[in-house]
DNA sequence: CACTTGTCCTGTCATGCCGTCAGCTTACCG
DNA sequence: CGGTAAGCTGACGGCATGACAGGACAAGTG
């Protein structure tokens, strides 16, 4: 699928070069962690990386050209989340419980990856298509699962005719990941962190099924 | 309430260096609008104001200190939201009425600030407490009128003793500020605005009150 | 009207990062 | 061992930053 890896002059990068270029993406990952986006600058990660920055020119265009790419690659780990759905009940306590593993996975996932999950939010709030795409393919999976889930509970009469599927899908999806980003927050609201899944739990269910869980 | 607006080298500003100041950061606050946060410029914003990038320095510290002022008042303003859950109930078809006017009004200031408060999102969830306080300012009121909401139910016992009314306030606080700030998100995922609103309400409602409302 | 005072703005400058290029070093291969 | 392509960096022009001193301006005073 993935071409061979490429510098921006064209040449192709070899074991060597390959090596570099995950360095500095890894050391960029960690600078996001550490400091805000906006305040990255090309020669500290590079300084970072034990390099120069010619040398981060020469893999990434830009430092949003980096983020992109370790973006990308997390949305293909994000895969998993599709897991966290699979093939699984929504009825009686099957369906609380799988509220409950879909929480608890989505939570960890953007713990995990906050500091760049930030960056492609924002990114895709500022309506950048590329962060847009990358946040689509993350939530995507999720989002149609859930939206798959609502309309066959509808088709069965469990569900009230004027529900639209993909807008209740997608509010849950963006609960999940607003509340995940900002799960710091909470405790300042006196919420912690093993008090917040269940009650997260709990509007999904509601959400979805529209009833209230038995457990 | 406010004390004197005073430039960075302790001056007090008077007319005239307040309307500049002013000028200054509604420049900035169309730059925001326009292009990504990082990409602002002092040097961009100041020339769009018809002055020179020393002014700029002379009425904030950078342009995050700017922003923060923007916030500010935004946050200020804000205090309106309060207003859509002053005195409201949440039984029956008024309940409904309240959801869906929660719902409009929640979704219209966020895209009337919308620029702004991604910038205080971003910032938050970087964890910079300035822009925490703010986004708390914010959200607090609607916040702790949905928690006070569900506690009341809780202690009528409409809704069940382990639901924590913060968490879950939190939570659709959060809900409402996500979808609002991907509003144009939904369109790939084939929803319109006028679809998501009704369906935003009634996740709103389920959640509130544990029950699908009564139109 | 000239003078004074305090506010307001800008020209200028040192500093530091950006992004590019030519050219040097290193690794691989016949 | 020599050729070739990959890999890296020093150095440079360009631009934004942030500080300062001094000029422009409005308003009040004699």
């Amino acid at each position: 699928m993935t071409g061979q890896v490429r510098t921006v002059d064209g040449r192709v990068a070899g074991r060597r070069g390959q090596a570099t270029r995950q360095k500095l993406l890894d050391c960029l990952s960690e600078m996001l962690s550490s400091s805000p986006y906006r305040d990255v600058k090309v020669i500290d990660v590079a300084r970072r990386a034990g390099t120069s920055p010619a040398t981060f020119y020469q893999y990434f265009p830009d430092v949003e050209g980096a983020v992109l790419e370790i973006a990308d690659q997390m949305a293909t780990e994000g895969a998993e989340l599709t897991e966290l759905l699979e093939g699984r009940s929504w009825a009686g306590k099957a369906g609380w419980q799988t509220a409950q593993e879909l929480v608890d996975g989505f939570l960890d996932f953007w713990r995990r990856n906050d500091a760049i999950l930030r960056v492609v939010d924002l990114g895709a709030a500022e309506g950048d298509k590329r962060f847009y795409k990358i946040r689509m393919k993350i939530l995507n999976s999720v989002n149609n699962s859930l939206a798959d889930a609502v309309a066959e509970l509808q088709s069965r009469g469990r569900v009230d005719k004027d529900v639209n599927p993909a807008a209740i899908a997608g509010s849950i999806v963006a609960m999940l990941a607003a509340v995940a980003s900002h799960q710091k927050g909470f405790q300042s609201w006196g919420v912690k962190q093993a008090e917040l899944k269940p009650n997260l739990a709990l509007l999904v269910h509601l959400g979805i099924t529209g009833r209230k869980p038995t457990k």
